[in-house]
RNA sequence: AACCCCAUGGUGUAAUGGUAGCACAAAUGAUUUUGGUUCAUUUAGUCGAGGUUCGAAUCCUUGUGGGGUUGCCA
């Protein structure tokens, strides 16, 4: 602990390059020595893992810095946008923890504003109305080698452009018919600077403006006077947008805004053995690969928190992964590191079987049951401990026990003896078959010395295992989660990622718990004991609880045993 | 093909011209009433070639590799 602290490791607060640029922004005094962010999500989707980076990126530096972070629904494109996304957006950056007080913003609440800009740009002859269509407008825009050349609508006069601009607005125009560009540089090396489209004719009913407008503004237009309108001082997207930056600070500087803000990119997050596209995402809800965009495969913050991931530990994973203009992918196997660190800190332990064996323990009194003394979480003493009742017949799990037990195989086995946890030593006296020679039960006896799992006479076992009373079990049913596709890249090399989903991600056990587990409310994640994490699902009723398997505990033995 | 961005162990990231460090993963051992946890140890890296400098992961040139851009999406 005192190393790390010497060591200055305290990671929480790890360097990366736009921490530094902030800083030195605000020693600087640059933008009055403010620092103002703002998170802009498009409600077309749930937001994901990759998003929460962003989130915790925006809303952690203007934390650090004693400055605030606007939440704002960037919602200029009406065709794919909804009140059920901006409302699950909200949920879910509160319950990952952070909070914009009263800065709530929607960009269509600046399409005044921004329609006013746009003549001002028009005025100042920096913008024009084309009625190119948009196949003719390739010839004039030119490619990724050839320049382009002087379309025909920049000659139109000020005057001239202000009343179409109006009629576009006020409807006079089929969809499509024309745009309004700005007047910037058809020589441009950068596509993006060739008369780019900045207002577009569009009939759709919008979700908060009604049919008030059927003219929208591009991102391009709009995001650089949302910021500047909101006052942000730095402006972080991803890197895809590095492009677009010359036209965001052209835009700001043509229309003579003071103190502009500055727009800084970063590298999205990427994991491996999913996807994080909205396009794929939404993809697989709306085509029923997945049960919707809460289910515990998917990436989203809703499916992520379904599956028992803490917000903590998403966000310490976003903060561990860092930030910088590196095209990375993380690897999943961090992602449940952060998870299981976390959850081992916190997570309370209860004992229950999935893959039952019977065993009957003959030298206990029949029709007795006892309590035994459970601790509730070895990294937390804090936590207690509870009775677990224990009887005659029992369930373990049929893993733990082998009839010619392999070398280094130190659970259950003829004559063999192991402690329950919690509970007595037992050995192994029989086994019972069917006619198919499969295993039915196994006959066991208990050591009573052995009481609460330490032998008087100082004898050791290998193993612990546990186990539930079968009288006093709840039943229940697991949904053990695996990996979404099979691949670490799905997509990649043009294969249809589709063909790539794990036909295995989802495996229903019927599984049987301490009767403790059935008051456990809906949405808390345990450990099940030498198992995984487990988290009670909306789904479970009075007769049957349903977990579903967050992450599995690290397991050498297997790991051993596959190699 | 043109322009822009990027390149540090298998993965992610630090070192801001001065001892290449951390985490994950992997391996070994110790501890352990979870084959969990914890602890210790080990393996493994500055994309190549030139240059500047007393000194380069860092600056310059160039090559290579990866990503982005040719929506009236964001």
């Amino acid at each position: 602990m005192a190393d790390e602290i010497l060591n200055g490791n305290t990671d929480s607060e790890a360097s990366n390059f736009i921490r530094d640029l902030v800083r030195s922004d605000v020693a600087a005094g640059l933008r009055g020595g403010r620092v103002e962010t703002r998170f802009p999500p498009e409600p077309n989707g749930y937001l994901h893992i990759g998003h929460v980076k962003a989130i915790c990126l925006d809303f952690g530096i203007a934390e650090e810095f004693g400055g605030v972070c606007h939440l704002r629904m960037d919602d200029t494109n009406p065709t794919k946008e909804n009140m059920e996304y901006v409302e699950s957006i909200i949920n879910d950056i509160h319950w990952l923890g952070f909070d914009w007080g009263k800065h709530l913003y929607f960009a269509s609440d600046y399409f005044e504003k921004m329609y006013e800009c746009a003549q001002t740009l028009i005025r100042k002859r920096l913008a024009y109305v084309c009625d190119l269509a948009p196949e003719a407008w390739e010839a004039y825009r030119g490619d990724l080698t050839n320049p382009g050349k002087e379309p025909p609508g920049r000659l139109r006069s000020v005057a001239e452009n202000l009343d179409l601009f109006a009629r576009m607005r006020a409807g006079e125009f089929e969809d499509g018919a024309m745009v309004l560009r700005a007047r910037i540089d058809m020589a441009s090396p950068n596509i993006h600077m060739r008369d780019p489209v900045i207002y577009r004719i569009r009939r759709v009913h919008h979700f908060r403006q009604g049919d008030k407008w059927c003219i929208y503004p591009m991102y391009d237009f709009a995001h650089p006077i949302e910021d500047a309108i909101e006052r942000i001082t730095h402006s972080f997207c991803t890197l895809e947008f590095e492009i677009h930056r010359p036209f965001y600070d052209w835009l700001l500087k043509s229309l003579d805004w003071p103190d502009p803000p500055v727009q800084t990119e970063f590298s999205r997050l990427n994991l491996n053995y999913t996807v994080m596209s909205k396009r794929k995402l939404l993809e697989l809800v709306r085509d029923h690969h997945v049960s919707g965009w809460d289910d515990p495969r998917m990436p989203t913050v809703s499916g992520l928190r379904r599956r028992g991931v803490p917000a903590s530990a998403m966000r310490n994973f976003c903060e561990l992964v860092g930030v910088t203009k590196f095209n990375a992918v993380t690897d999943m196997a961090f992602f449940e590191h952060c998870v299981r660190e976390e959850l081992n800190r916190g997570a309370s332990r209860y004992l229950a079987v999935l893959d039952p064996l019977k065993v009957v323990i003959e030298n206990y009194p029949e029709g007795q049951v006892e309590y035994l003394d459970a601790v509730n979480n070895p990294e937390n003493p804090a936590a207690g401990s509870r009775q677990v009742p224990f009887a005659r017949e029992i369930y373990i799990e049929r893993s733990d026990f082998m009839e010619e037990p392999v070398k280094g195989y130190f659970r259950l086995a003829p004559d063999r003896e192991v402690r329950l946890r919690y509970g007595y030593f037992i050995r192994c006296t029989g086994v019972e078959k069917d006619a198919a020679g499969r295993i039915t039960a196994l006959r066991a006896v208990y050591d009573p010395e052995t009481r609460g799992g330490n032998a008087p006479d100082g004898r050791k076992v290998k193993g612990t295992i546990h186990w539930v009373a079968i009288a006093a079990a709840v039943a229940g049913t697991a949904r053990l989660y695996d990996r979404l596709f099979t691949v670490e890249a799905p997509g990649a090399d043009g294969t249809d990622y589709l063909t790539q989903l794990n036909p295995d991600s989802l495996r229903e056990a019927a599984c049987w718990m301490e009767p403790a587990l059935a008051a456990l409310p809906v949405g808390e994640t345990v450990q099940f004991e030498r198992l995984g994490y487990f988290c009670k699902d909306r789904d479970s009723t009075a007769e049957c609880a349903v977990f579903n398997r967050t992450v599995a505990l690290k397991d050498s033995w297997a790991k051993k045993q596959a190699r």
